[in-house]
DNA sequence: GTCGTGACTAGCC
DNA sequence: CGGCTAGCCACGA
């Protein structure tokens, strides 16, 4: 068992253990994350987790945006968010992500 | 045990 | 495209 993120709970855990396996270049939703997470419905929950717990670069929660394919937000500064989302080769206009629906990363 | 909060989502106008 | 409403969940006080 990883004895990391200690002070979460287990909800909390799950969901960035999860966002782990999302592959740079890709976003993913809040919902879809929520799911693979084995909790259907809880976006907010997971932005909550999220927030709560900036993991840093162990975790890339950036790669996390809305599910209509906006950013969201980012406990290190949306702008920040853009630049690393950017640096991996998602382009991010005018608070929104360029052919959303391509990079989306779906969880299997 | 109840209430308020938030990096959500889908539906409707 | 924009704005509003209602429903949803987990956590801390």
């Amino acid at each position: 068992m990883d004895n990391e993120s200690r002070d979460l709970t287990e909800f909390e855990r799950k969901v960035l253990r999860v966002l782990r396996r999302v592959p740079g270049g890709k976003v993913t939703t809040y919902g879809e994350l929520a799911r693979a997470a084995g909790k259907p419905g809880a976006a907010r929950a997971v932005g909550n987790a999220l927030n709560k717990n900036p993991a840093a670069p162990h975790v890339p929660c950036h790669r996390v945006v809305l599910s209509d394919g906006r950013l969201g937000g980012y406990a290190g500064g949306i702008k920040k968010k853009i630049a690393l989302l950017g640096g991996e080769g998602v382009t991010v206009k005018s608070g929104h992500i360029a052919d959303f629906r391509q990079k989306f990363y779906r969880f299997g």
